[in-house]
DNA sequence: CTCGTAATTTAGATCGTTCCAAATTTCAAG
DNA sequence: CTTGAAATTTGGAACGATCTAAATTACGAG
């Protein structure tokens, strides 16, 4: 049940008038005389046309797409991050390719290039565990505007939206010994990373602020998944000096490691202390209410898309990095005050 | 540092053949020759040209894109559904449309209304809720596939890819009558959506069978969230015929009830019989971890995926209505075994 | 009426590709 | 050498919009 396309053509036909009197109509020109945008306008109604939005562009080589690249959605964080983004692409007016890589850079390079070929206007990438700067070089290079989000790129002139991880570890140790902890671990996380090591090193800065031991052994790296936080607990318990809580890369490593905790019957949030890193929706919610350094993923994903919508509205552009502020959140995961009172006493 | 895009026609000229041939080239024809081809493959590189897949398309009046509309990717079941599609939507060579509607049906239109536009070749759509069959009508009847998932809209010719929910919902339930439960019921979930009223026909039909009372006041529903199981739990307590199990219209709500049980000091999976739907990812590590209906949304996605593309192929197609097998996943929210025979006993 | 200016409308080139039909080259057989 | 079929290559017209510059129409003033 095909129906055979109707054109500009078709509809000047149809209102007895030329195609470029529609092309002005379709986009709401002030030249057009009003008793003829009302006929032109009932004739395209009537006709059921469709814009061809991809013959505009090739004629004003411009777009009105942009991409947007996530190496998990699986992940919540990275799925708020893409709601976000949706919200503001979708409130300008642009429509985006969206794709998910599965942290895999081969995968991410074929996408970036198909988005690439079908003309978008700017990408927003939240790169996958390898990626190197010379892969996005080229892309960059072009002149196409790119907003890296989330994660960064060593070495590569390029905007970026991310979190202060520096701050927000730090903020979280420095909460965890007010509480009276004295021996805490860094638990999860591929050590490889730009955002293990700020977060990483954050956590390394506050203990020795406090002057407490930050020796390598407490850095504990895995998987940043629910089963690399079970897999560090477990290490970290068969250490000989068993610390008393715990700074996790992030909130999947967090649950795992509440898991694994539990399973040694060790209660997380009475006997040990856990803190997470994200805040993700479900932190809120799980049992113990997770206490963890919320760096409100859908807002860094506005921003992103606000930064990189800027940046195809002024034709030239510099690259800007900016730092979202983070905040600790906190729950029950890692002590109520009174319990603190206990643990200290 | 806008580069000037290159063209067929500078790599022609570069190459010293025609636009024609370099075309060839690009789309592998076997007609142009060995030397040729690798002579105008290096100038391509040389050149740093990128194909125009928009011009292209523009003349062959088809396109490798496809829309995926998803109602809420925060719910790590579409999120998942999404990666299904996104996996072999790619796999296939197309790239998406991918956007978020947030469960609100104005900008489902949009945005569906801006995919038509761009020129996309079919649509996989898991629909907001209050979608009504007049909204999808006018794309359906171009004669571009769509494929439904997850959820399906009343009074629409129009393939779909669903869950098998009252097969679900009869096996959960016979699951709690061999446990020795005579009394169950239903919480949770909108009345006025066919995914509710399948699952609440099984968890009947399954009622009925067995030969146990089935009546309305047996069947609380309630938002289909973590809060609305705790509404409708509240709401069933205060039955003057206590039932001793419930079948939860999804996760979600199993998890709201396990809240409102323990509030009320009633133990889930020792005192009262839970069972959830969907499987979601945190099903399994819950405490208790949750006995459920698996539907396996990545493979669903997967399959809405390869049945759109089958469609959009054949250039002639029916609707086609697929279920999705569903599997009971025993865990520990209904009672183990033994708990099952003190509890008869 | 005629003119000038403002208001509308329009023809035709153009964007970067594909496709058709025709032109050109290649080459083995006669 | 021809010659004809096979192998390659190519010019120019699409595709469906926009844009420029020019043509046409409208209309109040002289």
């Amino acid at each position: 049940m095909k129906q055979p396309k109707v054109t500009v053509v078709d509809v000047a036909r149809a209102a007895g008038v030329s195609k470029s009197t529609v092309s002005l109509v379709l986009q709401g020109s002030s030249l057009v005389n009003e008793t003829t945008r009302a006929r032109v306008g009932a004739v395209i109604r009537e006709l059921g046309y469709v814009y061809n939005r991809g013959a505009a562009n090739l004629r004003q080589s411009k777009s009105k797409i942009v991409g947007i690249v996530v190496n998990d959605l699986t992940n919540s964080f990275f799925a708020e991050l893409a709601v976000g983004m949706d919200m503001v692409v979708q409130s300008a007016g642009y429509i985006q390719f969206m794709a998910n890589t599965s942290e895999n850079a081969d995968r991410q390079g074929e996408v970036i290039a198909s988005m690439r070929e079908h003309g978008m206007a700017g990408l927003i990438l939240s790169p996958a565990r390898g990626t190197t700067a010379a892969d996005l070089k080229p892309l960059v290079d072009s002149g196409i505007p790119v907003v890296l989000v989330a994660r960064n790129v060593p070495g590569l002139k390029v905007s970026s939206v991310v979190s202060d991880g520096h701050a927000g570890a730090m903020s979280a140790v420095r909460h965890l010994i007010e509480l009276g902890h004295r021996r805490i671990a860094f638990l999860g996380g591929f050590n490889d990373t730009a955002v293990f090591d700020e977060r990483m090193r954050g956590f390394r800065d506050a203990l020795v602020e406090a002057g407490l031991d930050a020796s390598d052994e407490l850095v504990i790296s895995s998987a940043p998944s629910r089963a690399g936080g079970v897999a560090a607990v477990e290490r970290m318990l068969a250490m000989r000096d068993r610390p008393t809580a715990a700074l996790c890369f992030n909130d999947a490593v967090a649950f795992g490691a509440c898991d694994g905790l539990r399973s040694a019957r060790i209660e997380p949030g009475v006997d040990f202390g856990v803190i997470g890193f994200d805040d993700v929706i479900e932190a809120k919610t799980a049992v113990p209410a997770l206490t963890t350094v919320s760096v409100d993923p859908q807002g860094m994903g506005r921003r992103a898309a606000q930064l990189l919508l800027k940046q195809i509205n002024a034709g030239d552009f510099d690259a800007e990095a900016m730092v979202a502020a983070v905040r600790l959140v906190v729950r029950e995961s890692c002590g109520a005050p009174q319990r603190v009172k206990e643990l200290t006493a």
